[in-house]
DNA sequence: CTTGTACCCTGACCGC
DNA sequence: TGCGGTCAGGGTACAA
């Protein structure tokens, strides 16, 4: 579900919370949510008795590096979590009530009487423990983070420039660019005046300029909204983002584009939805 | 290396 | 009301 400003949005909720308390009790009420070959055993063992040191966002990945605590020893590890497409978190003292939150997955007891709820309908996304070398390994062959310094227009167009996939395809391979999904890969080609099925590497320095701008916009924008509420999107304890009523295109096919009137075509690329307008990123 | 496809899973919605 | 088909903010394994 969640993409960049998602992801970053609840790591903003959970960051000073969390910060430097002990988790005192883990209940795996899904097996499922255990990534990586771990066992339910194993997980609660790594993580019981540890403080959190923090909270980072990579591409969509949240990560929790696990302090030793007195009566917790071992190697140092990270938590990492994937949300997927319907991953939510609540952080409160009593499980919370509301009717999209009533899958349990995980619960982290926390030292300061709350509990830390992880939620997941769908049950595609869950926790591993990393090494620092394993996370390294995995951090490596994600592209830059769109929202920092080192993502220029020189560098974007040199990653796009050897691929023929479509540039929308290009978009969601977190390989070549981390944090963008399928809303803002749509939503930024709009802004960009850009077709999605044009070949990534065939885009002349002006449009990888203009991409590149459009992509951070447009994450800026939603990060500043909280992120995107269609259907499962959830910041903590159940707070909608309102992204959603300044989308351009994303699921408005046959609306009338908000530039020129002409109506939004939704087509599937590598399985999944792009919406665009023909006229505005028609052929260039 | 690159690219495309199948799959994981549940639930909401649509047309019959 | 029920039933089948389609679709959903993602990532990964595997084949070509």
């Amino acid at each position: 579900m969640p993409e960049l400003p998602e992801v970053e949005t609840i790591r903003r909720d959970l960051a000073a919370p969390l910060l430097g308390r002990r988790i005192e009790r883990v209940r795996v009420h899904e097996e499922d949510l255990i990534l990586g070959g771990t066992s339910r055993r194993s997980f609660q063992r790594a993580v019981r008795g540890r403080r959190f040191g923090g909270l980072e966002r990579r591409a969509k990945f949240l990560l929790f590096p696990l302090l030793a605590d007195d009566g917790a020893t071992g190697p140092e590890r990270l938590l990492r979590v994937q949300l997927r497409m319907t991953g939510q978190f609540a952080l409160d003292e009593e499980r919370p009530r509301a009717p999209d939150f009533r899958h349990p997955g995980v619960d982290f007891g926390l030292d300061d009487g709350r509990t830390l709820f992880y939620d997941d309908v769908r049950r595609l996304g869950g926790f591993d423990l990393l090494t620092p070398e394993r996370w390294t390994a995995i951090e490596r062959r994600l592209g830059p983070e769109p929202l920092s310094r080192g993502f220029t227009d020189g560098r974007f167009g040199r990653i796009l420039a050897p691929l023929r996939a479509p540039i929308k395809n290009a978009l969601l391979d977190q390989r070549r660019i981390a944090g963008v999904g399928n809303i803002y890969a749509s939503e930024a080609l709009f802004r960009a005046h850009i077709d999605p099925r044009a070949p990534a590497g065939t885009l002349d320095p002006a449009q990888v300029a203009r991409l590149r701008r459009a992509i951070r916009t447009t994450l800026a924008a939603a990060l500043e909204r909280a992120g995107t509420t269609i259907r499962d999107y959830r910041a903590v304890n159940g707070r909608s983002g309102s992204y959603q009523s300044e989308l351009d295109v994303y699921g408005r096919e046959g609306a009338p584009c908000r530039r020129c009137e002409g109506p939004i075509i939704r087509l599937v690329q590598a399985g999944r939805s792009t919406f665009f307008c023909e006229d505005c990123q028609g052929a260039r």
